[in-house]
DNA sequence: TACTATAAAATTGTCGACAATTGCAATATC
DNA sequence: GATATTGCAATTGTCGACAATTTTATAGTA
């Protein structure tokens, strides 16, 4: 069988995926209500996938079901914010440690490469791509701690930021920084008769400054709207 | 109004907590699959509240569905053990250490009290009364930590642990050491002034060892079996 | 016997209809 | 005019039937 086989997936998982994205999009307002008979009409499937999806996006921490009342976007608190990066910060520095005495060669090859790109985008001053090459660093070292659940948990951590959007706009500043931060990490890996504990302790403080920067970021958006 | 207000919760979640005490308690082999027709007729129920049921509990980590195969409880492998105890020390810790800075008097008094359980608990050799206070203790720190995130997602860590049946045997042995662990923790953070760094590793440290007690009590066990 | 193809049974996926609940507006009452 | 009550519309909750898929059993062939 030389065919590929095309995994069927379910309905509610698809419209679960295009919800998703258009929740990330910004394409529904915070706290707005998700109402059955509009989305049904709109895909043109019944209530059963529907609700399935729902109960989908619930899991991803991109929704809210209150019985009897209904499926509402979540709406992104600031507290949910400081709530959200020390807990991450602590799951990815002990993903660090983890890595740093499993990671392979391949992986620290595609870190390399990582890095350079992130190089490449601070000279560019392209903001995007080097968030994107940001995300993707991450993504390998998490992977390569080999734990499952902190794996699966971080990528919810990481998804559920619904203010992803928002996210590479304070980089702008310190870039520079940003990319120091990560060669650093990378070379933490690189010699693996170093302290496990100090790169730990690097990851962590790396995103726990992020979450002041973000904040400090907030800060002037909130000021401006007003 | 004086007449108490009962909340309907839905047919789902009501199903949903009953099996979910089910598969605690052991009633099902680990990957047994979780048929809809049976389980549709002992509760008598339609399907669609079954199949909401299904999904609480996949998100609470007791079961996982395979589209287009069906529901199974999910078989805890040895792996799944070792990568969780990791995380969860990594997260008590962080939770113990925000704690250290916004516990109240009334929480301590409370950690006081639960303490005082697992002295009594101990000096009657009562492994199973020592086993829920141990667990009530970890809980109030927990939540003292005021993170939502980090309250919901140890919930959840700690829910996911089918083994907690198994959990109270491997505690035999060390009653003592345990119970003494625990005074350090809340002296720890009873003075302001000490560091909470200190706090955090004695309790992430006390979690990483519980994993290999508990490693160590499997392998008796499974030397049993064969 | 071993293997393949086919048919039947079991199981999950999807659907539309009806029931129960909630929210809201119009109405009544003081 | 303010508040409580009633009735209607909108929305979610539950149900049983049918469709699609997977698994199991059966029969056929080398």
């Amino acid at each position: 069988m030389n065919i590929k086989k095309e995994k069927p997936l379910g309905l509610g998982l698809q419209v679960a995926q295009s919800l998703a994205s258009a929740i990330l999009e910004g394409q529904f307002k915070g706290g707005a209500q998700l109402v059955e008979q509009e989305l049904q009409a709109f895909f043109g499937i019944s209530r059963s996938p529907l609700r399935e999806a729902f109960r989908e996006l619930e899991k991803r921490g991109l929704v809210v079901i209150v019985p009897r009342k209904g499926t509402f976007v979540r709406a992104v608190t600031r507290k949910d914010i400081e709530d959200n990066f020390p807990v991450r910060a602590a799951l990815e520095g002990l993903a660090a440690q983890l890595a740093h005495q499993r990671i392979t060669p391949e992986e620290l090859e595609q870190l390399e490469r990582v890095l350079e790109n992130m190089k490449q985008a601070v000279a560019e001053r392209n903001t995007q791509s080097f968030y994107e090459a940001h995300l993707r660093f991450h993504e390998i070292f998490i992977d390569a701690s080999g734990n499952e659940l902190l794996i699966n948990t971080l990528s919810s951590l990481r998804m559920q930021s619904l203010w992803h959007r928002f996210s590479f706009h304070y980089y702008q500043d310190d870039l520079n920084r940003s990319f120091a931060v990560h060669r650093r990490i990378l070379d933490c890996l690189l010699t693996r008769s170093n302290d496990s504990f100090e790169l730990r302790r690097l990851v962590e403080h790396h995103i726990n400054t992020a979450l002041e920067s973000f904040l400090a970021y907030l800060e002037t958006l909130e000021s401006k709207e007003s």
